[in-house]
RNA sequence: GGUGGAGUGGCCGAGAGGCGAGGCAACGGCCUGCAAAGCCGUCUACACGGGUUCAAAUCCCGUCUCCACCUCCA
């Protein structure tokens, strides 16, 4: 059974055949570090993470690259209204970036190339589409250099657009293009923008035009031809347009699936900074949603559906998680940790089927339903291959409860002890009272316990505690 | 103007010609001292109007509404 994967560029699903029997090399386009990152952003991070965890789930040896574009022109201009460098302002988001993919359980790439460590690469690339006549230095001196946009018949491709239809980029002054739709590889520093910002080169002291940075760090990493490059929607024109006429103009074949994740909505646009309508990590743990659950809410849609976010979406997703992770946690306490078990075929089958991940949540919640049963039966057996396969199949999501990635940094475990305790100590007096059957206190006791945010349940093994929500 | 995509039960959300995805909520039952958790059951939906077909949420035509991209964007 093999991976299907819709690919962008023929608008069809096609089998996943990677170049390199067993080998899968992946560029995601991450994100201009100007500002911090929100859910959407994450959203990318999760999307492509899942798609990973399956490729190496299946076997594959998958080199993941996702770059930092730590440049452009929102970065320089506030580089000049904070009076700070632009260098310092893009690595204090990147910093929080990699914070925020951290709490996610997103796996750190591969490698995490950034645009400014790249600029020999970049200016190498510039030079050959100018030599074969795909580019063009501009002719008043200013510095930029513009690809040839008619001088590659194959433009507009990937998003089905013709060019003659398109509204004009405005990227540069238009009396110096050839043709208005032509995009800046290079762009001339300008008395305007901090010197740091700008490197010497062939064409005048100058920085990168976006779209560039993306050709010169996938052939870096991945060489000239590789298997997936990924991205938001948004990206498709003309960021991924453009990457694809500089690389294959500069005679790379570049990536043979595009694959693109929809976006994620809010208030019936998408989350966006220039729309002013994003919430961050610290929103949703404001509504008491850990961020193992706002993964879940990501993942759980197919990548390509668009999210309409809502809290009281997100709160049910939360919800939802919780009961898969107090199956796992009852399931632990009866049988033990254990290891990861085999996944189902259904479970496979749905991955494989263009990382249908909603099909994929039905088989996890069968395995879960039989564990249950499993538990109240008492029957072992099935409870420890029924928690092998969940916890295998929630590793996909990179949801494992038990995934020790969860568990760092939570800082709660000295506490823990003293807690164990205290608890132990009221449960025994409630026991106590439910023996001579004096309900009454007993349930003082639970109600007690309820308070301080410790839910008390009872089993056929005794009272197990939890620790749940504060009221 | 051009290019993609979407509208599914109270809510979220898969599916894409015939076989009730799944979850959340609600309700009924089992279990429980009462709860909680769990299990079983109930709730039969596909924007609208036509058409094709033995059969349409799924295909075709038309209409409406919404989103994304063509400007920085995951």
């Amino acid at each position: 059974m093999t991976l299907r994967l819709y690919d962008t560029a023929t608008r069809s699903v096609r089998d996943f055949v990677p170049r390199s029997p067993g080998k899968a090399g992946i560029y995601l386009c991450g994100l201009t570090v100007q500002s911090v990152p929100h859910i959407g952003h994450l959203r990318s991070g999760v999307n492509y993470d899942v798609l990973r965890r399956w490729l190496i789930h299946s076997g594959y040896d998958v080199t993941f690259v996702r770059n930092v574009t730590d440049i452009d022109d929102k970065i320089l201009q506030k580089s000049t209204e904070q009076d700070r460098p632009f260098w310092a302002i893009a690595y204090e988001n990147e910093v929080k970036l990699a914070a925020a993919y951290r709490s996610l359980n997103v796996l750190p790439p591969t490698y995490e190339p950034r645009a400014t460590g790249h600029i020999p690469e970049i200016q190498q690339i510039i030079a050959a589409l100018i030599e074969s006549g795909h580019a063009y230095p501009s002719p008043d001196g200013c510095g930029d250099v513009y690809f040839s946009v008619r001088d590659f018949p194959a433009y507009g491709a990937l998003s089905g657009q013709n060019p003659d239809d398109m509204k004009n980029a405005l990227d540069g002054p238009a009396r110096i293009k050839r043709d208005p739709r032509d995009f800046a590889l290079w762009k001339g520093v300008k008395e305007s923008e901090p010197p740091a910002g700008s490197w010497p080169s062939p064409w005048g002291r100058g920085r990168p035009g976006w779209h560039i940075e993306c050709s010169a760090m996938s052939w870096r990493y991945l060489g000239e031809e590789f298997d997936i490059h990924g991205g938001g929607l948004d990206l498709q024109f003309p960021h991924h347009e453009n990457e694809i006429a500089q690389s294959k103009a500069a005679g790379y074949g570049f990536a043979r699936y595009w694959v693109h994740h929809a976006l994620l909505n809010l208030g019936s646009s998408k989350m966006s900074k220039s729309l002013g309508n994003v919430l961050d990590l610290d929103h949703v743990a404001g509504l008491g949603v850990r961020p193992i659950e706002l993964r879940y809410y990501e993942a759980q849609p197919h990548y390509r559906s668009t999210i309409d976010y809502s809290d009281e979406a997100l709160r049910e997703a939360a919800v939802a998680y919780r009961r898969i992770e107090g199956f796992v946690q009852r399931a632990v306490e009866l049988v033990g940790v254990g290891d990861l078990g085999d996944i189902p075929p259904a479970f496979a089958a749905a991955m494989n089927d263009d990382l249908n991940t909603s099909a994929a949540l039905a088989v996890v919640h069968e395995s879960m339903t039989r564990g249950n049963s499993a538990l109240s039966a008492g029957d072992r057996d099935t409870v420890t291959t029924a928690l092998a396969e969940v916890r295998a199949m929630l590793d996909i999501f990179g949801v494992d409860p038990l995934d020790p990635a969860w568990q760092a940094g939570g800082g709660g475990d000295d506490l823990r002890g003293i807690v164990d305790s205290l608890v132990a100590l009221a449960l025994e007096q409630r026991t106590a009272a439910r023996g001579r059957k004096d309900w009454q206190a007993a349930d003082a006791v639970r109600d007690q316990l309820k308070n301080a945010g410790i839910a008390v349940e009872d089993t056929p093994a005794g009272p197990r505690w939890t620790i749940g929500e504060q009221h």
